[in-house]
DNA sequence: CAGGTCGGCATTTTT
DNA sequence: TGCCGACCTG
C-alpha cells in the first residue's frame, strides 16, 4: 500500500517536478519558484530513495528553515511510507547543529549540557564584556558589536582571525570589536553555553578540526537535502560541503528570487554559485506555479523583473485570469487597519463556505505596524493571531521563570543567576551582587558556587551573604529535583515555592496577564513529552534530563513555529515570517515610500533587491486575492510620516489593479469638493498638496520635498546646492549631512533647514 | 535596598 | 510612542 502511494505521487507530478523526485545520485540544484510544488518534490524524492533505492531513513539528513517545517515533512514521509522514517534526522540548522554538538560538545570544551543563549541574553553578555573591558557603552553600541561579531562567526571567521585582521585598523569599531569578540567567546564557555551562531559555527568546528567525527557523519549521511536554500549563509555552507564531499549527494532546493535573509549573512552566491561549486550538477528549474490566480503571477514576474541580480525564470499557471489586485488608498494607520478588518468582515460574510477567517492573511514591513491593526482586530471582534513580535518566550515573566529552569539545569550560567537572584525580591540587591561577582572573579569561581559560600568571602554585606547562601542552596534543592523529576510538575512546584504568583500580583493589573503567561508556560512543559521528540535517539534522551530535553526545544522555537493552523483566525505577521505559506486572501499593508522599501534601501541596490525580493514573496503568498494597502500619513515612532505609493506596487502594470480610497478619504472627497467648504485645516497640512483624488495614486504628495537619501541633490536658501552624503535620526530630529558644492560640509537638522529638491544638475 | 522619575533614544527583518 | 538605563529619594 505504501509502495503504490509513492509511485501513485510520482504519477501526479508534472515532468520536471518527476526529474528532480527520482534524481538519486549526485548534486542537484532544483530552481523551485513560488509555489511550484518544492515539498511534494522534496519529500517525494525522500519516499522514493527509501522505497526503490532501499535507502535506510537513518542515512538522510534533510535541512528545512523551520521546526514546523521538518514536522510536517517527516509527517508527509511518514504518511507516505506508512510508518515513522526512524533514524532520520530532519530539521532546522540549528537545530541540527545542536544534536551534533549534544553529542560532541567534550571534544571543543564544553559540557554535554551546555546552555543555549538567545539573542537576548547574548547581548547581555555582550554588555558585561563591554563593562568589563572598560568601554563605553555609548561609544561601542552594544547591538553593533553583537551584530558585527555575528557577521564574523557567520563567516566562519574566529576571534584570533578577526583580531589579526581589525586588530590594529583604522575602524576604531572594529578594533573595540576584536578585543569583545575573543572575551565574549571565553565568557560564554565559562558558562558552558553557546549563542545562536556557535550553534552553526561549532559543528563546522568539530567537522573541520575532527577527522574521526567526521569520517562517522560522512559515513552516516548518504544523503543531503537542503530546502529555502537561497537563505543559508557561509558557514551552513560550509557544513554541507564537509559532509558532502565524498559522495557529493546533495539536493540543494531553492528560489534565488526569495533570499531575504542577507542581513542575517544568508550569501546569494551559495545558489547562484551552486553548479561551479558541485561540478556536474543536475538542474531542474520548477516554474509552473500551483498557487495563484494568472492576474497575482504576472504582477509577481513584474515585480521580480526589475532586479538584476537573478538567474532570472518566470512563473507560469493554468489558472487564467483572477481578482485584480487592489490598491487602497487610506488615511492613515488606523484608518488602514480598519479597510483591513471591513474588507475581511466583507468576504467572511459571503462564505463561510467561501471564506474561512484563516484564508486571510495580513503581511507588514516591521512588527511595529501590527499594532494598529490589531486594535482595530479587537474591536471588531474578528479572531486573529499574531507570528512574532513581542514573542511569548522574550516576555520578562517567561525570563524570569526560565531564567529559573536555566540555573537549575546549568549552574554556570551567569546570565540565569543575575536575572534571578533577586527575583522575587529577597533582599539582594546591586552592592550584594557587585561584591560577590568581585570576589567571584578574584577567585575565578562561578557566581552561584561563590554564593553558596558568600558568608565567608571578604566584602560582601552579611544581610546580602546570607540570602545569597539560602538562594544557593535553593538552585541545588532544585537541580538535584531535576533529575529526578518531569518539567512539568518540577516547574509548577517552583513556581509554587518561590511564590511568584503572589509576587504578580503584587504588581497590579499587568500581573493578571502576566499570571496567565506563567500558567501557560507551565501548560506547555505539562503537555512536553521528551518521548515524542521522535527526532531523537532513545540514547540520546537518556543522556539528558527531562528539563535540559525542554529547555533546548523552547530555545529553538520560532514564532511560526507556534503558528496554530486549527484555530479558525486571521494570521498577521511580518513578510519574512510569511515565507513558504499561502493564503487565499492576502493583505500587504504599510505600502509606502520610506516604509516599504525601507528608505536606508536606497543607499545599496544590493538591499533594495532584496527589499524588492521581499515583495515578490509576499505577492506571491496570495492564491486567489491579493490587497495592497497604503496610507498618506503614519505614526511612527511617536511622528508622523508622510508616504506616498511605494515604487513596488507601480511596477505592477496598471492593467491589473484597482485602485480604490478608503471610505473615510472618499468622504473627504466628496465634501472637499463641495465649493466654498474647505477642508478641516489639519487634514490640509498633513497630507501636504491637499490634492485628493482617486488617481492619487501614481502621483506624489508632494514632490519639491526632497527624499533624504543619499546622493540627492538639495538647495538651501544660505548654502545653496548640494549632495546629501548622510542621513542620521528620524522624524523630527532627521538630520542630514550635506556636502555643499560652495561651502563644504554641513551637518543640519532637517526641521530647520527648509531644503528644497534641487532640479538643476 | 527598593521604587520612582526623568531623559535619551530608537524601529527593519530572525534562527 | 514606549522602553531602557541612570539617577534620586524615602
Amino acid at each position: 500500500m505504501p509502495r503504490s502511494s509513492v509511485s501513485e505521487l510520482l504519477d501526479s507530478l508534472n515532468p520536471e517536478q518527476r526529474v528532480a523526485a527520482e534524481h538519486f545520485e549526485g548534486p542537484s540544484l532544483v530552481l523551485a519558484g513560488a509555489g511550484s510544488g518544492k515539498t511534494r518534490v522534496l519529500t517525494t524524492r525522500i519516499a522514493h530513495l527509501v522505497q526503490e533505492h532501499g535507502v535506510p531513513p537513518e542515512r538522510i539528513l534533510a535541512v528545512t528553515f523551520t521546526n514546523k517545517a521538518a514536522g510536517e515533512m517527516r509527517e508527509r514521509i511518514g504518511g507516505l511510507l506508512g510508518g515513522e522514517p526512524r533514524g532520520m534526522w530532519v530539521g532546522t540548522f540549528h537545530a541540527l547543529g545542536v544534536r551534533i554538538l549534544r553529542r560532541h560538545a567534550p571534544r571543543l570544551g564544553w559540557e554535554r549540557t551546555f546552555t543555549i543563549f538567545d539573542a537576548e541574553q547574548s547581548l547581555r553578555q555582550v554588555k558585561r564584556t563591554l563593562e568589563s573591558l572598560d568601554f563605553d557603552p555609548k561609544r561601542f553600541n552594544p547591538k553593533g558589536v553583537r551584530s558585527m561579531m555575528s557577521g564574523a562567526k557567520n563567516q566562519l571567521v574566529t576571534p584570533g582571525q578577526f583580531q589579526q585582521e581589525h586588530g590594529e585598523g583604522f575602524d576604531l569599531f572594529a578594533r573595540a570589536v576584536a578585543k569583545v569578540y575573543p572575551a565574549y567567546q571565553a565568557a560564554l564557555k565559562d558558562q558552558n553555553a553557546m549563542d545562536f551562531d556557535d550553534l552553526l559555527v561549532k559543528p563546522v568546528e568539530l567537522l573541520q578540526n575532527d577527522q574521526t567525527v567526521l569520517g562517522e557523519y560522512r559515513r552516516r549521511f548518504a544523503f543531503l537535502l537542503v530546502d529555502e536554500y537561497q537563505d543559508t549563509n557561509h558557514a551552513q555552507f560550509r557544513f554541507l560541503q564537509l559532509l558532502a564531499a565524498e559522495h557529493g549527494n546533495l539536493m540543494v532546493v531553492g528560489d534565488d528570487d526569495q533570499s531575504i535573509y542577507g542581513w542575517r549573512g544568508a550569501d546569494l552566491r551559495n545558489i547562484l554559485d551552486f553548479e561551479s561549486t558541485w561540478p556536474g550538477s543536475m538542474v531542474v528549474r520548477l516554474e509552473r506555479n500551483y498557487r495563484s490566480t494568472a492576474v497575482i503571477l504576472e504582477a509577481a514576474n513584474q515585480v521580480i523583473a526589475e532586479n538584476v541580480n537573478r538567474k532570472g525564470k518566470t512563473l507560469r499557471t493554468d489558472r487564467e485570469g483572477g481578482e485584480k489586485i487592489g490598491v487602497v488608498e487610506c488615511f492613515d494607520e488606523n484608518d488602514e487597519a480598519r479597510v483591513v478588518v471591513d474588507e475581511i468582515k466583507a468576504r467572511y460574510q459571503n462564505g463561510p463556505a467561501l471564506h474561512n477567517y484563516r484564508d486571510f492573511a495580513v503581511l507588514y514591513r516591521t512588527n511595529a505596524q501590527s499594532r494598529a491593526l490589531e486594535d482595530a482586530f479587537r474591536r471588531s471582534g474578528v479572531p486573529y493571531q499574531i507570528v512574532g513580535g513581542v514573542r511569548f518566550y522574550e516576555r520578562r515573566e517567561i525570563q524570569d521563570v526560565m531564567g529559573y529552569l536555566r540555573l537549575v539545569s546549568n549552574p554556570l550560567d551567569e546570565d540565569a543567576f543575575l536575572r534571578v537572584v533577586n527575583y522575587p525580591r529577597r533582599g539582594i540587591g546591586n552592592t550584594t551582587v557587585a561584591r560577590l561577582r568581585e570576589a567571584a572573579a578574584a577567585e575565578g569561581a562561578g557566581l552561584l558556587e561563590a554564593a553558596s559560600r558568600a558568608t565567608t568571602l571578604p566584602n560582601v554585606p552579611t544581610g546580602g551573604a546570607r540570602q545569597l547562601e539560602a538562594f544557593a542552596e535553593l538552585v541545588s534543592t532544585w537541580s538535584a529535583r531535576a533529575a529526578t523529576t518531569r518539567v512539568g510538575p518540577l516547574l509548577e512546584a517552583l513556581v509554587d515555592e518561590l511564590g511568584l504568583y503572589k509576587a504578580l500580583e503584587d504588581e497590579g493589573p499587568e500581573g493578571e496577564d502576566r499570571i496567565d503567561n506563567v500558567k501557560e508556560l507551565i501548560a506547555g512543559a505539562l503537555d512536553f513529552n521528551a518521548e515524542l521528540l521522535d527526532e531523537l535517539d532513545p540514547e540520546e534522551i537518556d543522556a539528558f534530563s527531562e528539563l535540559d530535553l525542554f529547555l533546548q526545544r523552547v530555545a529553538l522555537v520560532a514564532d511560526v513555529d507556534r503558528l496554530d493552523g486549527d484555530v479558525d483566525s486571521v494570521t498577521m505577521m511580518t513578510l519574512h515570517n510569511a515565507k513558504g505559506l499561502e493564503f487565499p486572501v492576502v493583505f500587504i499593508t504599510g505600502l509606502e515610500d520610506g516604509l516599504f522599501p525601507l528608505s536606508r534601501a536606497y543607499d545599496e541596490p544590493a538591499t533594495m533587491e532584496e527589499e524588492r525580493r521581499l515583495f515578490y514573496v509576499g505577492v506571491t503568498r496570495a492564491r486567489d486575492t491579493l490587497i495592497l494597502c497604503h496610507a498618506r500619513q503614519r505614526r511612527r515612532a511617536g511622528e508622523y510620516m508622510y508616504g506616498r505609493l511605494s515604487p513596488f506596487a507601480e511596477s505592477i502594470p496598471e492593467a491589473l489593479l484597482v485602485p480604490r480610497v478608503s471610505p473615510r478619504l472618499e468622504s473627504n472627497h466628496r465634501r472637499s469638493s463641495t465649493p466654498h467648504r474647505s477642508r478641516p485645516r489639519f487634514e490640509a497640512e498633513k497630507a501636504g498638496s491637499g490634492f485628493v483624488s482617486e488617481e492619487t495614486f501614481d502621483t506624489p504628495i508632494n514632490q519639491d520635498a526632497p527624499r533624504y537619501v543619499k546622493g540627492e541633490r538639495v538647495l538651501h536658501a544660505t548654502f545653496g546646492s548640494g549632495t546629501v552624503k548622510e542621513v542620521t535620526g528620524f522624524g523630527k530630529d532627521t538630520k542630514v549631512t550635506v556636502d555643499f558644492d560652495d561651502v563644504g560640509r554641513k551637518r543640519l537638522l532637517v526641521r530647520y533647514a527648509n531644503l528644497e529638491k534641487d532640479w538643476t544638475m
